[in-house]
DNA sequence: TAATAAATGTCGTTT
DNA sequence: AAACGACGTTTATTA
């Protein structure tokens, strides 16, 4: 027996039992055919008849995808619940979290093609350039933001949020800074004066903000001058790049100490 | 000739034509197998062995699926360009987008299944309940708000962005409504405060703010307390009712009339 | 559980 | 092309 199985225009009926097992043993399934769908929950969906692609994955994730557009038109989260039904002249699939309240109905008319497929990939998964990496990059190697900026706490909780970086400068002024790995906008200004202003609420201090990214908006140089505030031009590849040197360093000293 | 290509474990040779052909005809594309993917564009990311489902469609997305998870491991948007080789072990597919420089490089070692489909789906998909089914509802019935409320414009340009609803209410007071079509947090609030600010940049007026949600987050009330705004409970759900019932009579009266 | 912010966010709309 | 906000955003992190 397969461990994998696929079929071309299998009947209702056959479909219907080869996805039940497929459901009861956590298989990655793909229906391909014609449905139409509703779904009801946070919104409210109709979609009409058409030919598309359905992946109900082993950890209860849903896609419904059609011959076009990124996004799903419809799906689930992981966590959801898959339900089958032979029905008159098809199928009913219920994809559904009963805590959430979010159900999708697919009435399946015809299968042009069902796999019930026993996937594995337990590869690891590395993404880099992200903002986490811009933070890291910059604590490995401050002098990215001037020559003697000494960080002090990463991540410092302040009122409204999460403060990226905090230090001291070459003058020993407390300097805050706001990473953003794309595009740094007005908001995002206002965001750092938001975290300046929460430290300033007792004696007035001299406080220094950098918006550190790879480029700004729009009226966002006007808004940081008006502040005072500076803006530093780092790409987030430019930080992938030091993570990579400084984190080969660490293995090469490794096998240098052996 | 069938107008749909599948195909159980083929190999490479075979798939790469197929697929070339698929390319060609802009068919969606269904790919099963053993891969490793490579990626480069607003960040960077590498992705070991492992078996997977490539969706390839017509308008140039491209999604990569693990067996697990909601969002694709990696993917393209629509008006992305497909590209694939016959390598010595290997397929290499390249999709890109060359303007904005993003690349994906997916090295596929074995198909388990490929699928060249010819989907047709015209179907109109509606959603209801958005935030935008919210205003409408508002506009349509006023009353919601409160008797005798008469809204003015909606979506009405400022300079922070543009405000849901304004208009006046019973003794005349300009009102002005943000709508959120889930819990409204302290940012919406502000956001409500940076639009009555900025009406209120000449000569100081009297203008009421008013929330619309379905509930507030912890912290909301005691912000629009502290600017005397106010909060209307109004759900999603109310709203599509109304659109219905109001639409309904729309038609009912067209048929009257005729 | 709620709040908060990031995301290769994507997508639509308007300037 | 840039700015701005909605999205059934989803997801991760932290209080």
């Amino acid at each position: 027996m397969s461990k994998n199985v696929t079929l071309n225009n299998p009947s209702n009926v056959e479909a219907v039992n080869i996805l039940k097992s497929g459901f009861k043993d956590h298989r990655s399934i793909i229906i391909v055919g014609n449905c139409s769908v509703y779904y009801k929950g946070r919104a409210s969906s109709q979609l009409g008849d058409g030919e598309r692609i359905i992946i109900l994955k082993p950890d209860g994730s849903a896609l419904i995808h059609r011959p076009k557009d990124y996004p799903p038109v419809n799906w689930q989260p992981p966590g959801s619940l898959f339900r089958i039904k032979l029905d008159n002249d098809s199928i009913g699939l219920r994809i559904f979290r009963k805590k959430e309240n979010e159900v999708i109905e697919v009435k399946i008319m015809s299968i042009i093609f069902l796999a019930v497929l026993d996937l594995t990939d337990v590869a690891e998964f590395n993404l880099h350039a992200s903002e986490k990496d811009m933070q890291e990059a910059i604590l490995l190697q401050p002098s990215l933001i001037e020559d003697n900026f000494r960080p002090i706490t990463s991540e410092r909780h302040v009122e409204p949020g999460f403060i990226d970086i905090m230090g001291y400068d070459n003058k020993n002024v407390l300097t805050i800074i706001e990473i953003k790995r794309k595009k740094a906008t007005k908001k995002d200004v206002m965001q750092l004066k938001k975290y300046i202003d929460s430290l300033n609420v007792g004696e007035k201090r001299n406080i220094r903000g950098i918006i550190v990214a790879p480029y700004l908006a729009k009226g966002s140089q006007e808004l940081i001058s008006s502040f005072r505030y500076e803006f530093k031009l780092i790409t987030p590849q430019q930080c992938s790049e030091i993570l990579l040197k400084k984190k080969s360093k660490v293995i090469t000293d490794y096998f240098n100490i052996k």
